[in-house]
DNA sequence: CATGAATGAGTATTCATTCAT
DNA sequence: TATGAATGAATACTCATTCAT
């Protein structure tokens, strides 16, 4: 009796997922060039030749795990938030912690974060692809900055620049979740503040 | 006639340091497993073979530039900046100052900054090396958090924890200063205000 | 599908011996640092990264291509030899034409000896090890030399020093078979001579 | 005043001859490619630049060893009892008593038998160069064998083959002369069993 | 499909040789 | 002349990728 097609389908889906998402997590512990294929393998817990049969190279899993972060990463939260009838304030308010809580429970949020790390490290070229998808994460925030110092909530200064420092401020801390070994999540107050009054 | 071994031993701690110091910049752009001993000779200016006289591997090289690192960083000033008979305001924008004034002049500021987190990122055993000295400097940052929390300038909070954040926006700036092209520094204001009121 | 783990193991036994065995060989000819680890995997057949995948170094191949020879060595027969009911002077001739016809024969003979000359010469450390075996190889046969001088076949002398000398010749020969292109062996004559009237 | 030309030629001759000198009892313990030039400088007690001085490569000092060797080695001694009116049993009892001797006194000599193995055991090409003069020695030889079988006192068989049994019995214990921390000499009764009945 | 042994291009390291002092 | 620091070609070793099973 032959596998119906679409169940096999479904194996080699969710056989690609596994490698993708265990490889984000590797990748973005150990770098690029720090992680060696036989070892990320063994941590997937599958065969070294497994990993071609679904990617036809290191460097295009690489890639193909940006994509896979860039379509998860929900930039609607932030774009729906940006244009809700309601104070800046709040907005940060409900943003930060809605962030903080996903950076405590979701592994993946920080792996994302760290990943774009090491993209900014090792690669050069490949450099406008992570960008392209930042730029509109920022532009969301800097329209909520704005209203806010319109509002009076906000500190003064270029909207896209607080809103990088927001962000930055984010990730510094979803790196400090995946490498140190314990480490105080920062509190929604101290985050706020990078743009609140 | 053989070189008068004063001289030699003074070229030899020349070159040493030459090694060093390139090094840590290279290996802070481009990481351990990312780079290459012949790049890396190359862009020093020298043979291969002669960093192999002065280290005995890349492994080691790597370790002698972070105990150069630690040895450098220089604590004292914020040693002595928390002992001065003034407000804790006071000292909190003389160091914001002076720090933000070393990151944009010295390379090496930033440079050493960044190999703390390829330390983080890529080694996972000599790790406490690095963080043996943070603590002194986050020990130093954390008394005159408490002095400025007194004098009700700076924001409640566990002081280490504050310490810590604002140290972490200037690893972060640190960061964006070394692999963004162009990129706009975080103003004094800003920065002062992950612990100011 | 998984490769039969039984097949695998047996795959890998194979490999492994047959470097173990070429190596031998060739080492035995060009001494441990007259080899090229490149040359090795060209004269065996197979990469120079296949013998890495058994092998952690050069050196670690050197030390189990000595393992192996050591426990080939047949000591069995000159210790069953000794102990038999039969005149010294008949053991000598049996163990004499013995032992050419596997020198005439046997290429890893002649290997095993060269390789121990190798040791001599290049390694100071890891001596111990092929004389430990000897020194059991050297008391069979002065027990059977011991049996001789009383039988009055054998000259006198120190026993052991006798049987140093016996296996000293054999030893030459054996050099001289692997090294020189063409050589007449020694009589089974001229060997007994060493210890016989 | 200027050092007198003679005088500055005399001290040339004397260092060169150091290196070679100390050079040959370094490659006879170490093989020609076991030998690092550094090490053999360290050896020597001199700087590695200097060995350059007097010798244009490794190949070339390792060369002119030989041919120091070669000049050293008195065939004369052996060409002069080959043709004394002495039964040959005296001639050789002469000889061995002699070669025993300078065996148990030079460490030269030693060196110099050794040094015939690394040429054997590594070089090719260079090989006629060593048999050359092996040949001589061991003609002379083999007219003192020949001489003794006449006589009645030396056994029967090839007369060359005899003599090379005989240089290589000597040859064998220069070996373990020069690499067993420990070692009996063979006793002149031994060597001459060899050949004598 | 899944595997892991085999591979060789690529990378770290060594060592004979040069050369400024 | 004597030196030893500097060099790069040669060599040991690694690791992404392939492929027979």
């Amino acid at each position: 009796m032959p596998k119906s097609p679409e169940r096999c389908e479904e194996i080699r889906a969710s056989m690609r997922n596994k490698i993708l998402h265990e490889s984000m997590l590797y990748f973005s512990k150990n770098g690029f060039s720090g992680t060696k294929m036989s070892d990320l393998a063994k941590h997937i817990g599958i065969g070294q030749g497994t990993i071609y049969v679904y990617f036809q190279s290191k460097e295009e899993l690489f890639q193909e795990i940006h994509k896979m972060i860039n379509r998860e990463k929900d930039i609607k939260q932030v774009k729906v938030l940006a244009s809700l009838p309601i104070p800046a304030k709040r907005k940060i308010h409900k943003l930060t912690k809605d962030v903080l809580l996903q950076l405590e429970k979701d592994d993946r949020f920080a792996g994302t974060i760290a990943l774009n790390t090491q993209m900014l490290l090792e690669q050069d070229e490949d450099y406008s692809a992570g960008t392209t998808y930042q730029s509109e994460l920022y532009t969301y925030m800097a329209k909520i900055i704005e209203q806010g110092q319109k509002e009076g909530s906000v500190v003064s200064g270029n909207p896209l620049k607080l809103a990088d420092y927001y962000w930055g401020v984010v990730y510094l801390y979803a790196l400090k979740k995946l490498f140190t070994i314990k480490y105080e999540m920062i509190s929604a107050e101290d985050l706020e503040r990078t743009v609140l009054k």
